[in-house]
Formats: C-alpha cells, structure tokens, sequence
DNA sequence: GGTTTAAAATTACAAATGTAGATTTAGTTT
DNA sequence: AAACTAAATCTACATTTGTAATTTTAAACC
C-alpha cells in the first residue's frame, strides 16, 4: 500500500538488481548491471540516493558501507508502471493492448499453452470486472 | 522505420488525438483533451510545438492558423513504447508480461475469447519470430 | 490600408532525469 | 591515535518535461 514513487528508467535497472536480491551494496549493485549499461560507479550512487529520497529503497549501516533493500515491493512496482503504460498508450484498453502484443509477440508453444491454461482458469472463474482497487 | 522520437506521457495526449483525427488544428485538439485533463490553451501549444521540433508531426498552413498531421504512425509509436515498457519492467519477457497483465486484468467473457482465438491462429501458424525489426 | 485579433513564436521557470566530479566522513589499518 | 581510503554526501550542469505568460506576426475585417 501507500503509493508507489515514480520510478525513471535508469532507476528501474538499479531496482531490478535489488529486488533480485538484497540486502545489497552500492559497489554490488554496480557489478550486477548488465554490460550494455555503462554508467561511472558515481552514477550509480547518484541513481541510488534518488530511490532512497524517494523512499524507494532503505539501507542498513553496516561497517563503512550501507545495505540496500527495498521499501516498495516488485509487485506494486510493476502494477503501477503497467497501469500507467496501459492508460498512457492504450487508453486503459488491457484487451486492445494483449492483442497487439500478441500481434508481435514470438511465443513459443510452451509459452501459448502456459497464457492459454491462465485464459481457460479465468473464464472458469466468470470474473466480475467492478472493483479493480483493494487496500 | 525511421526511428520513432521520444514522446513524453504529456505529448501522448496529443499525438493520440492527431492519430485519431487530422488534420487538426491546435485549437481543435485542446477541445478533444479528456475531461480530466486541464490544460491551458498555451500548454497545449507548447506540446504541439515540442512534438513539431521532434519530428512527431508536421503541419500544413491553412488561413491564420495550423493544420497538424502525424508524420509518425500510431503502430510504430505504440510499439516502440510498448518495447521500452517490456524491456524496462519484464526484461524483456513478453510472456511474463503477458501472465502478470491477466492475473490482474478484469477481462470480459468475451474480451477472453478474443486472445484465445488469437493464441490459437498463433500456435497453429508455428510462428516464428522473423518479421523484420528488433535487435 | 489600417485596425483588430487570433494564432504562432519567444521566453520563463521549476522539477525530474541523466551523468558525474569534488568533498567530506568515518571505518580500517598500522 | 594518526593515516589511509573507500563509501557517502554535496555540488554541478545540461536536457527533458510540465506548465504557462508575454510578445510578435499575419490573416481578417471594416
């Protein structure tokens, strides 16, 4: 709960890195961001003390260097960047916007089976589409 | 192809409403902005003005004022975005992107439907994933 | 052709973002 | 305890974005 902060793009990558795994520190984080991403070490602090203002992330002093963890959770993370994507490019259409990524999408068979199971469990349930916020 | 500009959240608006009808005047987009959104007449100018500067659009000069028409489509702009969305949040999975959006959507029966057929015209085909872009 | 006036162009300004160098602080080491 | 040094904090600066007011320009009208 409590409301998510906006997150930016180079914040995402930093954000990935310590959902996946924490406590963490700075110079770790540095070291797991894939090679495409080449920012100075500062960079990465400066990016970090953001999602810290940002009440993204907390740490723990731990002899000269801090631990890094998460205050918001991946999950509400991602919902709010998807809901916003969604509004933004699809006007809040989720339908319209699973086609067209189904349009594009490579899919393996594997993976058309796994949407297809999830579709089939969700048409059992016969959603009810009022209520989309709980807290 | 071309590469698609940058289009910030606020210039979606516009370029939504340019897709949706052009060519269209400055004045004519302010008056189909959705009713929550509460813009000056000059705001919306100076995203006009930006989304010219980028490219976004073009205009033809029509008596005092400015006709406006896209001069990116809707699809490439939908995509690029949608790739950046995918890359950001899911690493670029679609398929994880995929499950996450329905376990939260609130999809109608038929809604439901739509992407199981969709999903299976895609299994049959077999698809591949050539189709030209993307790296 | 001069006046009116709406539209465009210019200017403004704060916050967010990308990118990092410089400085301070406080563990660690001797 | 002083020195060393890695990490944190502070400062910096250009670009993008959100939000508009002010000024200029040129079409329309009388």
């Amino acid at each position: 709960m409590s409301h998510v902060p906006r997150i930016s793009e180079s914040e995402w990558e930093i954000m990935k890195i310590i959902w996946s795994s924490h406590p963490i520190t700075a110079e770790q984080i540095a070291a797991k961001l894939p090679s495409d991403i080449e920012w100075s070490e500062q960079t990465v602090r400066t990016f970090i003390t953001r999602l810290l203002k940002k009440k993204a992330i907390g740490f723990n002093k731990e002899g000269r260097s801090y631990h890094y963890y998460p205050l918001v959770s991946e999950k509400e993370c991602v919902r709010a960047e998807s809901q916003s994507f969604l509004q933004r490019v699809f006007g809040g259409a989720t339908n319209l916007m699973m086609t067209n990524f189904l349009e594009d999408a490579a899919l393996s068979e594997k993976e058309i089976e796994e949407l297809q199971r999830i579709l089939k469990e969700k048409k059992g349930h016969t959603q009810d589409k009022s209520s989309g916020d709980q807290g």
